[in-house]
DNA sequence: ATCGACTAGGGTAATTTGGGGG
DNA sequence: TATGTCCAAATTACCCTAGTCG
């Protein structure tokens, strides 16, 4: 698929060129550039940003038959902590109520790094504060593969949920979390 | 493999043959000429040349295997340190000592359990003691997939070093090893 | 005759910077 | 005031067309 231009996309969400610009140099879109310094988004990435921010998605991309490709299946979840009793509860949780659904397990950096790229999971349950690696670093790469991804935090702040948010995570859940919550995160996604 | 024209780049990377032919011309891109005037450019040569851009690649590119030359030859080495210094040390001698080689860098597990899914090193180099990571556990994990090993560790005990050798590593570097030393491993290898 | 490559050049639409109103 | 969006000017990256070649 033929990626899109800011003049395209402003022409498409009926904005300023450099409101575009904006929004994909603060991160809110994803975007590549090209030698030149050229950007360049990738249509699924722009249809995330507008189903994020709940915009209206235009004909035009949806017309091209190109958003068949965005799964809203969740059929793979990858649940990484260094707890192990987190891992049970969530993945007991997830058993409970979400029928077919394959669930993988990691207790630190280098087995969730390694399972993410074999595994390929749909979404991913990542405690941000783990030994071994930037967990917003972490979801900055993520995003880019068009996972999603839900954050467990121990910190509540206003700023760490906004940073959460920002960085482009489908969601966050702050420690301790019920049953409850962490299934309503889920069945948002799906 | 097949070297790819000035038109094949154009489909893959979505831009105009005139803008891919002005990449080469002005040295982004390495190519050649035939005698007919006509470029020709490897595809390694574009990989770099996107990876250097931060460019997405073509799922074509990865697919074809490109890099398959690697069969006994150690071709693709990935480092992984905590400390910068180290991971440039180690990557500076490698390149002057070995042409031909493509070298990948991680500074934490979870970079490194990725990149040893994706990358697939024919050789680690593998600080022991990582965040994130247990390194021993590690190696047993990597034993199996057959490739190469070498342990960078602190600790010069006699336990230490059997340990190791025990574990299936190819060798150990104890901190602080000078490019001779590493140079001395790899070419064991090789 | 067609096709994919080439060159040369002009035209289009991207860029950056700075700043104006809601 | 702060924030998000829009506008303008100058520059240039990229695209397009026309004509050629094997």
């Amino acid at each position: 698929m033929e990626p899109l231009t800011t003049f395209q996309i402003s022409k498409l969400l009926h904005v300023d060129i450099s409101t575009v610009i904006d929004w994909i140099d603060s991160g809110k879109i994803p975007a590549y550039k090209t030698p030149g310094g050229h950007r360049r988004i990738e249509i699924n990435d722009l249809i995330d940003f507008l189903k994020k921010y709940k915009m209206p998605i235009p004909e035009e991309l949806n017309a091209t038959g190109n958003i068949q490709k965005t799964q809203n299946n969740i059929k793979k979840i990858l649940i990484v902590d260094d707890e192990e009793g987190i891992l049970k509860f969530i993945s007991i949780v997830i058993k409970k109520f979400f029928k077919d659904v394959d669930i993988e397990l990691a207790s630190d950096g280098f087995v969730a790094g390694r399972k993410i790229a074999e595994f390929k999971p749909d979404l991913i349950i990542l405690d941000i504060r783990l030994p071994g690696m930037d967990g917003f670093e972490v979801l900055k790469e993520l995003k880019k593969e068009k996972m999603k991804i839900i954050i467990i935090t121990a910190f509540a702040s206003k700023e760490m949920k906004e940073k959460i948010i920002k960085s482009g995570a489908e969601g966050y859940l702050i420690k301790p979390f019920t049953a409850e919550e962490l299934k309503q995160k889920i069945e948002n996604l799906i």
